[in-house]
DNA sequence: CCAGAATCAACAAAATTTTAACGTTAAATG
DNA sequence: CATTTAACGTTAAAATTTTGTTGATTCTGG
């Protein structure tokens, strides 16, 4: 039963699943790091706030096998996950806004040791160009065709105000890109085959909010209960 | 079953609908911008990738009316989705870490657009703090139960290194912040009462590193048909 | 080496979420 | 003014996702 299941390599994830599986990352990697071998299907889930159930099912999507008594060998669940994620290839961004929200990207640490490399930041502000963000020089938009061919870019990341976030999509897809990691707070119009994911602070703090409102409804729900 | 009776007036919206109604306000927020005033269910779906359907029944959770032949007034939908989301309140945050990203959110004008009010910024390094953020003075961390009181704070943003995440966590919570915005690489521990929502920019890559290389996947099993 | 406990895999059941379909309403058209 | 059409609200079916359960397996302590 080894070898003649290798198609479940890549077969398409459930998006839950797949919205999941980095965050186990994470938590395994925290566990490693505090010098943890094995975890647990039930540890797990209490980290993360989800069943057991969840996770085994969840985990059952990849390259890994549990083992009774002990739970999942650590090691080997961040490399299956990491695998499966695809972060054991190197994916090349170019960065486009140079402000604050650009540079805090372009110098996070993390982002190469999951397999993203920084390899151009560019900017419209004549006043940046040229400027040195994280060992990179900040180029002019013009440049963006060349670079992408040059340095085989993957993911664009749009990290400038709303009002040009259309404007660069457009030219990142232009230039050949077809992954695109949107910062801005607008609704971007592209091809069907170019990805898009968005990411935008304002949602997370609505989302916040709604839970603290939803969170003290269900309080005042609760008054009048046995103690 | 018990609360059947409750009304759906304001209690708990499906999670994957909470999620879309941002995006349906920023598309509308555009539309409106353009010159719109009327969107169908129709539009929306085409705008965010989704069904007529979904849409309908997503908006029916909202108190807000289509019209037949026309779809919903723009203006009412933006309210609607405003007040569900609880955008209609302002909310107060602290910003702990004041490098690039904490300066990325601080100065992130529509912050206070969608009803969000930069209270405070803080830091750890005593070289930062008394510098100017988006007219604010970075506080050291030792003000920040003053500071959340004497300020109505409600919810913390964490934009600090992995390493410190975990004890600003508890800085804030022990200060008496429920809501965290989480933005570093880690698993944060937290009471249960305690409302953690996460972002994370390499996640969001690797999400899109694994769209991608699914689309390749189905792009080359589709080789081969008639054109 | 055995009894017992912990844990996984696999399957089944339940719950949730999405999609499709129908009946209805209001505008547009001829 | 009747007819056609675009769109909504709603119901119900389909698909997806989560949770629960059972039996097998592996470790642990006697």
């Amino acid at each position: 039963m080894r070898d003649e299941l290798r198609r479940t390599e890549e077969s398409s994830l459930p998006e839950p699943v797949m919205r999941r599986l980095p965050r186990y990352l994470i938590d395994a990697q925290e566990l490693q790091a505090s010098g943890e071998t094995w975890v647990s299907s039930v540890a797990l889930a209490k980290a993360l706030g989800l069943t057991s159930s969840t996770v085994r099912q969840d985990l059952s999507h990849l390259e890994l096998e549990g083992v009774s008594k002990r739970g999942y060998e650590i090691e080997k669940l961040i490399t299956a996950v990491t695998r499966k994620l695809g972060a054991d290839e190197t994916y090349r961004v170019v960065i486009v806004g140079a402000g604050f929200l650009g540079s805090a990207i372009a110098l996070h640490g993390d982002l190469a040791r999951y397999g993203f490399e920084v390899a151009a930041v560019m900017d419209v502000d004549p006043k940046v160009i040229g400027t040195s963000v994280g060992g990179l020089q900040v180029q002019s938009m013009n440049a963006l065709s060349r670079l992408v061919k040059q340095k085989h870019i993957d993911i664009g990341i749009i990290a400038v105000p709303a009002a040009d976030a259309q404007g660069v999509a457009e030219q990142l897809t232009a230039a050949g890109i077809t992954a695109l990691l949107n910062l801005a707070l607008v609704q971007l119009k592209v091809p069907e085959h170019i990805q898009v994911v968005e990411e935008r602070i304002v949602v997370s703090l609505q989302e916040l909010a709604y839970l603290m409102r939803t969170r003290a409804k269900e309080e005042k729900a609760m008054e009048g209960r046995s103690p």
